[in-house]
DNA sequence: GGGAGGCATGCACACGTGTGCATAGCAGAG
DNA sequence: CTCTGCTATGCACACGTGTGCATGCCTCCC
């Protein structure tokens, strides 16, 4: 169907090995006949087949990206940080979402072992130790971002979510709330752990408790279980003042839930989200939050990747594990309590 | 490195053309037979080189999906419609974004070429002739979403955007507005050209007149440009007292715009955005919005394509176009002009 | 019992590319 | 002029899989 290096080199009046190394720019082939022969593969509209050089030099020039959900603003951004180093570097790029769920988990992890994917990058997401383990048995590196189990994996990009959580906290502590809650989400496992760990460290040090029911659980992280929390807070005898909420999506539906139940924010409740996404900063107010550097952390990922590919294997064996950290971003949401 | 196919015929006693054709599922081999080698496989690890079968079979099991930006909410639902057929029926996704420049495309394109992706998705991105004429000589199906020139493209899925564009203009008419605006995005195109042709449809069919300065051209469609259209709206002698905006993320900047001015919506000014984004509903307030079932058309796109992999060649010439409607979302932003 | 026919399997080759090795041509030195 | 050595190119094979064709074996029927 396609042309092949065949056709061009009977064109060009050569051998197709000759083709294949003008192509790749060998020095075994003269400039002249380099230029020539490119010039006229350019002509012929020549593409070389991926399938057939990855069948030779093991090499596909595709990564593999496995995130929870590709419409989550949080991941979006991250791609969009993988992307920006993938392409230029000539690489490619599988994208597929686990939704959470084991069945999707095999049947991409299934895909990118077809495919001989050089490399996998494994985005925020509950995976199962069984696929990682299919991957390793395939001997494609696995760089993994903020996941669940930090153990188990050599190469890994993290965001420090345990400072993230105690510098928020403390500033609604520093502004003067004495009952502070937290939203969290238990199924992304390691990020919350680290989160509502800095969060009870904090409360700690100022000598703050935190009576049953200012830590509340969501079962996922869109605004509509922010609402659900809302609705929680409500209910308790006396609410808290402040809320630390696990994400930003999770703040935005918190904050419509408290403004139809008639509060002012920050005046009756203050709110902090954590990620910084993009609407983060065109809520009403504006929200205060953590901003996670998603599109750093990105492409950080995808270096640590392609230095992988390009090290030695004596390298690799070397784990490589990398902390990112991020800065509070204070904006109107949160306030002294009982302010006017 | 990885295991293949003659290993795991060497495992079973077997010759490598069985190993394969027990795989496929073949009736040439006895379900005895295919039991065993499937099982051994299995233990084995044993995982097909997606490259050795494109290489026989022309058919990579890939499709290429190009958007503009990947951080783009609303691409975001669409690419979760794509991946949600294309997943179950086998298909992985090669993901780029174009990031609406010429280089990119031709990477992109480029490398789709080469990986020899069985169909191309294309979503809603000014595309130059030029590469979509490289993707047609190579002979892969192309299907686009929304662009710009409908009519170069054979197959291709739209969003009726004229009907929704006088539908949102018809509902602020209907409240008692007579100066609505429109902030637009010319650089979508067909997109943009559309619902501007439903406003003024509606404006000229309820006898109203658009000032000069009330169609306004943003340059990006982030909530930031809907800041610098909010601006401008409050800079004119009178402001409209109702305002049309292209999409969403401009919507939730100009919300945003004319509160920071001390404006009430939709009291002093209604707003209207289009898309139905996910966050649109928890805005302060609530956004009226045209509601796009993004989902459905990506799903729509991605059926297309496999349909045309499906199908012969002849019915592959006869170009299909498939519009789909949305429906008009009534939120809290818009109301009747001057009420309390 | 012998022949025909169908079923299960193996053999050989092809897909498009990359690489080790052989080779032809040429320049330079003796 | 011959020999050495370097440069530029071609040849042959391999990568892992799929398919047309040949083949062996078993069953069934006369």
């Amino acid at each position: 169907m396609a042309i092949t290096i065949k056709d061009v080199a009977r064109k060009a009046g050569v051998a197709h090995t000759t083709v294949s190394r003008a192509m790749r720019g060998s020095t075994l082939i003269s400039p002249a006949t380099t230029e020539r022969v490119r010039r006229i593969a350019t002509e012929m509209g020549y593409q070389p087949s991926a399938a057939a050089s990855s069948l030779k030099t093991n090499r596909s020039q595709a990564l593999g990206v496995i995130v929870s959900a590709i419409d989550d603003p949080f991941f979006s951004e991250i791609l969009q940080g993988i992307e920006e180093i993938a392409q230029p570097n000539g690489y490619s790029l599988f994208i597929a979402a686990s939704q959470r769920d084991l069945d999707h988990e095999r049947v991409i992890v299934r895909s990118m072992r077809a495919h001989r994917v050089d490399g996998v990058i494994l985005c925020s997401t509950p995976f199962s130790a069984e696929q990682s383990k299919q991957l390793r048995l395939s001997g494609i590196p696995l760089v993994v971002i903020n996941n669940q189990s930090a153990e188990e994996y050599r190469h890994s990009i993290y965001h420090d979510d345990l400072d993230g959580g105690r510098q928020v906290t403390r500033h609604l502590v520093e502004l003067g709330h004495r009952r502070i809650a937290y939203i969290g989400y238990a199924r992304s496992g390691r990020t919350n752990a680290n989160r509502l760990a800095g969060y009870r460290q904090e409360m700690h040090a100022a000598g703050l408790s935190i009576p049953p029911g200012d830590e509340f659980e969501v079962e996922a992280t869109d605004p509509a279980s922010g609402l659900l929390a809302a609705r929680h807070f409500l209910s308790l005898p006396t609410p808290p003042s402040a809320v630390f909420c696990y994400n930003d999506m999770l703040a935005v539906g918190l904050l419509r839930g408290l403004q139809e139940a008639g509060l002012r924010v920050p005046q009756d409740c203050s709110v902090a989200g954590f990620d910084n996404i993009t609407f983060s900063a065109y809520t009403t107010p504006p929200l205060t939050t953590f901003d996670q550097p998603k599109r750093f952390i990105g492409a950080e990922a995808a270096r640590l990747v392609l230095a992988l590919l390009d090290g030695d294997e004596a390298r690799e064996k070397r784990p490589r594990i990398r902390t990112l950290q991020g800065s509070l971003l204070v904006r109107a949401s949160t306030a002294a309590p009982g302010g006017s």
